[in-house]
DNA sequence: TGTGAAAACTCGGGGTC
DNA sequence: GACCCCGAGTTTTCACA
């Protein structure tokens, strides 16, 4: 689907704070309220937003330890397979496949590191995976769960 | 804070989708709207929960390409100094330092490849960094912003 | 924590440009 | 095709018990 400019503000608005008005969105846009519910209402039957959520963090919750894990598959290993594998971690909060000597890379968050070993283990023990290589996330420096603002700049390249 | 299972609940409902309303969840936990209202708010104030936002599917917003960049810093680079130097790129989506030979990890989103070596090179061009090395993201597998339903497995580990 | 009433918001129909 | 206005129904909010 194709978004002009007020779309995208919608988007940044909303990105910002999900449970911002229709009528304050309006009145930041130039739109009146029935008008912005119609355009996010044709943007969540798009699939340009999938959906509305919480920002939690996990230090908070009680999740402290966060790692990268690098997959290296067995040969002929499609990406469906590894996603079906993966999609029933909770602990997995993303993953994807990529360039480079690693098939995918795996993000997961844990409790401490004894949970995060036996993430590690059970992950391992798939039977798509030749071997894992693990990083320990340090601290977390930026975390912009949406493309915060990136609509705002979408116009300098 | 400290959370308890009817917090934890809330904060999976809420995850689910941000625009349930306190009804709903109420029902769903066995306590009365303002009841949820008021845990909410408290679990905003606290910090436990940081925000509302929607979620989007960058491919629809025109944002096709993902990358991890390793950053190597010079010696004695501060991770103040990297999150400085990163916080002002609306394609960065998420920094980190790490374990492992590079100092940290970056995420970023661009239109294009083009935009993507772009945001390399300014990177790369930071005073604290020495190297990068780039990880192109093929496809996603999983993506889930927050931690889906973790909540509700909290108990097996 | 629950109850209840006032205020705010959502949502859909009808009409206009 | 997209917008605005407006009314009915729902949800949020807040004082009080």
């Amino acid at each position: 689907m194709r978004l002009d400019r007020v779309d995208e503000r919608i988007i940044a608005i909303l990105g910002a704070d999900a449970r911002t008005s229709f009528a304050e969105i309006g009145g930041r846009v130039g739109l009146s309220p029935s008008a912005v519910k119609r355009r996010l209402d044709r943007l969540v039957e798009s699939g340009a937003v999938r959906g509305f959520t919480v920002v939690v963090e996990p230090k908070a919750v009680g999740w402290t330890t966060e790692a990268f894990i690098e997959l290296y598959c067995r040969a002929r290993t499609s990406p469906s397979e590894i996603r079906q594998g993966l999609e029933g971690y909770a602990e997995v909060t993303s993953a994807c496949t990529v360039t480079g000597d690693a098939d995918a890379v795996v993000q997961v968050r844990a409790r401490d590191t004894q949970h995060l070993e036996q993430v590690i283990e059970r992950i391992g023990a798939e039977p798509f995976v030749v071997r894992t290589k693990s990083t320990l996330v340090l601290s977390r420096l930026v975390d912009r769960p949406v493309l915060a603002g990136a609509s705002e700049v979408s116009g300098n390249g």
